[in-house]
DNA sequence: TTGCGTGCAAAAAGTTTGCAACGTA
DNA sequence: TACGTTGCAAACTTTTTGCACGCAA
C-alpha cells in the first residue's frame, strides 16, 4: 500500500482539484508556499503511477498527468494556443483487440491526443 | 522551396532508409562518420517538418520522426521492451470530424501510440 | 526502530540558441 | 554576392539521482 505522507497528500490534492492534465511544474506552482521540492513531486508522481492512480502523456516535451483512478479512460483535445484541454471518450478497444489478435502483441497502454484550436482561439 | 544542402540530403536519406520512426540521436549514429553536428540535424528536421515531409511524436521523453510525404497517415505500436515499431492505419477521421463539428474546434493534427510487448518479447 | 520519504545540489538527457564562418542559389 | 546553413560551445528545460537527514508505520 502507499505510504500517504503529508507531501504526497498535498500532491494528490492538487490532482483532485484540477479538472485538466497538469505537469510537475504546475504542481510546484500550486504548492509554491508549501515548502515542497520538485524532486519530491516527481517521486510522488512515480509512486502514483506505479499504483495506477495517474495517467500520463506527453505534450510539448513535457509530461502531463491526470487522475485516472476510476478505471475510466480518456484522451484529450489540447488547444495549441491556450492549452485548454477537453476529455474525449476512449473508444479504441476494438482497435486494440484487433492488434493483439492479429500480431500476438500484448498491449498495455496507449496514448492519444488531438491538437488544434479551441472554439475561443479558432477565429 | 527547401534549400537542399549536402547535410540536409544526408539527413533526409537516413529517413528514406529507415522503415521505422527514429530520433535525432539515431540519425547522428547513422551519420557518425559524416561530420555532421547534432544541431544541424535538429535544424534539418525542423525544416522538413515545416515543409510537411515529416511526422513526429513523443515516446520516452524523446521525439521520434518518420517520413510522411505521401499524404498517408499512420500511427505506431511500440514495444516497450525492444522498441520494435509497427505501423497502424489511421482511422480517426470520424472522431476528428465529430470533435470539430460538436465543439467548433479546428483540429490540426493528432498523435496516437499503442504500447506493449511485441510477439518476440511477449513470452 | 527501521525502512521509506524528503531536500538539496548536482547531473543527465534532449533540445535550442548565438555567433562567426561557410556554401548555395 | 547575399542570404540561408553549419559547427561549435554554451545554455536551457525537464527529469533523475546520490546522499544525509527526517518521519511514518
Amino acid at each position: 500500500m502507499i505510504r500517504m505522507t503529508t507531501k504526497r497528500k498535498k500532491v494528490y490534492s492538487v490532482f483532485e482539484n484540477s479538472n485538466k492534465p497538469i505537469n510537475a511544474e504546475n504542481i510546484l506552482d500550486v504548492l509554491g508556499d508549501e515548502n515542497i521540492n520538485l524532486s519530491t513531486i516527481y517521486r510522488a508522481i512515480e509512486c502514483f503511477i506505479n499504483n495506477d492512480l495517474l495517467l500520463s502523456f506527453h505534450f510539448n516535451n513535457k509530461t502531463y498527468y491526470i487522475l485516472d483512478n476510476e478505471g475510466n479512460h480518456y484522451h484529450y483535445f489540447i488547444c495549441t494556443n491556450c492549452l485548454f484541454m477537453k476529455k474525449i471518450n476512449c473508444n479504441m478497444n476494438p482497435i486494440i483487440k484487433k492488434l493483439e489478435d492479429e500480431n500476438n502483441f500484448l498491449i498495455t497502454n496507449h496514448e492519444m491526443n488531438v491538437y488544434g484550436l479551441c472554439n475561443s482561439c479558432n477565429i
